[in-house]
Parts: C-alpha cells; structure tokens; sequence
DNA sequence: ATAAACCTTGTAGGGACTACAGGGTCAAGA
DNA sequence: TCTTGACCCTGTAGTCCCTACAAGGTTTAT
C-alpha cells in the first residue's frame, strides 16, 4: 500500500508518516521501481501504535524506547526489563490520574443530570488531582 | 507568591507560566505596585492540572474546555452535563488502552525477570494495540 | 551603595507536526 | 495516443507549543 492508503486506513496525515521516517521513528520502507514508498500491515499496526501513544501523551523519545523492546527481538533481557519497568510505572500513574478525572468527571454528568440547575460547585474536586 | 516560586513549586518552566496566561489558559494574576505577578494556592492547582493534564494528552483546547466547567461555577447545567459525558468517554478510552500496554509491559517484565535470555517474542502484543 | 537575584517586556529559537510548491507517475477515458 | 486527474516524490516554509534569550526595572543582602 502507498502512503496515502496508509494515511487513510490509520487516520494520520499523510506528511506525518513522512516525517516519523525522517526522525527514526518509522522504518524506511521498501520502495516501488518509480520511488513510492510501500507499506504493509506491520506498518500500520506501528504506527497505530504511534499515534494512540502521543494521544496518550508519551513523547516521541518516550515511542522510540518503548518500540526499542519491540525492535531487537532478542537482546540483552536484563536491559528491556529495566526499560520496561520505567515505562510500566509511568502507565500506572498515567491511569491512576485519569481515573481520578474519570470519577469526577462521572459525577459531574450525574449531578447534572436532566434538569438546568446550577449547583456543579463539586467540580472543584478536578483541581484535587495532584502529585 | 511571585512567578519564579510558583515554577518552583510545580515545576514548571517559568515562561511556560507566561505563555499559559497569553493564550488564556491561565488567568493573567493580580500584580504588586511595582508590576510583579502575583500567585496563590488556586493558581498553583490550576497550573498542577493543566500540567498533568498535558502529560496525559490532553490538547489545549481540551483542557480549556475542561476548566470551563470550573470556571462557569454554575451555568447551564446541560451544556455542563453534555460537555462532561464528552470528556468522560475519551478518559474511559485513554484509561482502557493504558490499561492494555500496563498488561504487556508487566507480562515483559515478569518473563524477563532475572537471566539474560533472549525470549521476549510476546512483545509484539504491543502492536495489537488498535481502535 | 552596589551586586546578585529576581521580575518585566518583547522577540527569536526549537520540536512536532502541517501545508504548500514544483515536479514525476499512473490509470482511465476520449 | 494523448490527456486529465489523482496520486506520489522532494524540499521548504508555516503553525503550535513551548523555551530561551536580550534589555531593562525591582528587591534583597551584604
């Protein structure tokens, strides 16, 4: 598939794809006889990956160490465990914090619920998310 | 409390406060006589939740709309109500898919743990990660 | 009083995209 | 076959979100 396909099927812009490969994140990929790059499933289940992760707020170096586990299939077991503790601990207080805003946030739509009232003052309990 | 301790205090980058307030996401603060920002506790917990809420992903605009139920203290609860159910369903899908990559990543420690054996094929699990 | 350590503004830089401009490739239809 | 349109290529320039100056004023400490 061409990188417009890919860009359709995944939903990301098409000069992003472009640019993930400019700055490693994305592999080169093989390229037809007149130059177009093409890409197969495993390109685009890796850059699923990608996107869902910068949704959730990993950054680009943060994308690279985590996909460096996925990368060399085979090496140093000691080291990927560490890497993947790190990142591990970062996805639990990831979740913790979002469940907190879950909570809330459920609240807010059941004390609201229905009729026009204005009594949400428990919103404040938002700012209580803190480290 | 002054620019530079509000920083201190949670860590962010003292023109990143600057900015914030530029582009409206902060409230520009009281100044001194002599024209110096100042800060109290209500600013340091917005700022904690604009923070963190960046790490998670959040947008901008996301988090502007997030504070606006906080803000509008009590306005048109339905809007309030509509805006929150919004929110609430990208959180559950940030917490779910947060949730698979905590499982992978504590499967690869767990396989990993100890030796140095090459044979963390399961890894690619990762890339199941898909919408 | 004078330096150090803050603060103010404005502006310019970097990272992560995003959108052109100028040109080549390819499939479909007249 | 030739052409039109939709794609692809490269490079460059712009945007958004910060981050880091520069040039100057204020506060604090010695």
């Amino acid at each position: 598939m061409k990188r417009g396909e890919l860009a359709k099927r995944t939903g990301c812009n098409a000069e992003t794809i472009r640019y993930y490969e400019k700055i490693d994140l994305m592999p080169e990929p093989l390229r037809s006889a007149s130059g177009y790059r093409q890409y197969d499933e495993t390109h685009e289940q890796r850059l699923r990956f990608v996107m869902r992760g910068r949704e959730l707020g990993f950054t680009i170096e943060d994308l690279k160490s985590l996909l460096s586990l996925v990368d060399r299939n085979a090496v140093c077991c000691g080291e990927v465990e560490k890497l993947a503790k790190v990142h591990l601990r970062s996805v639990r207080e990831k979740i913790d914090d979002l469940k907190q805003m879950e909570s809330v946030l459920s609240d807010t739509v059941h004390s609201c619920s229905g009729k026009d009232v204005p009594e949400c003052a428990l919103i404040d309990t938002l700012f209580g998310v803190r480290r």
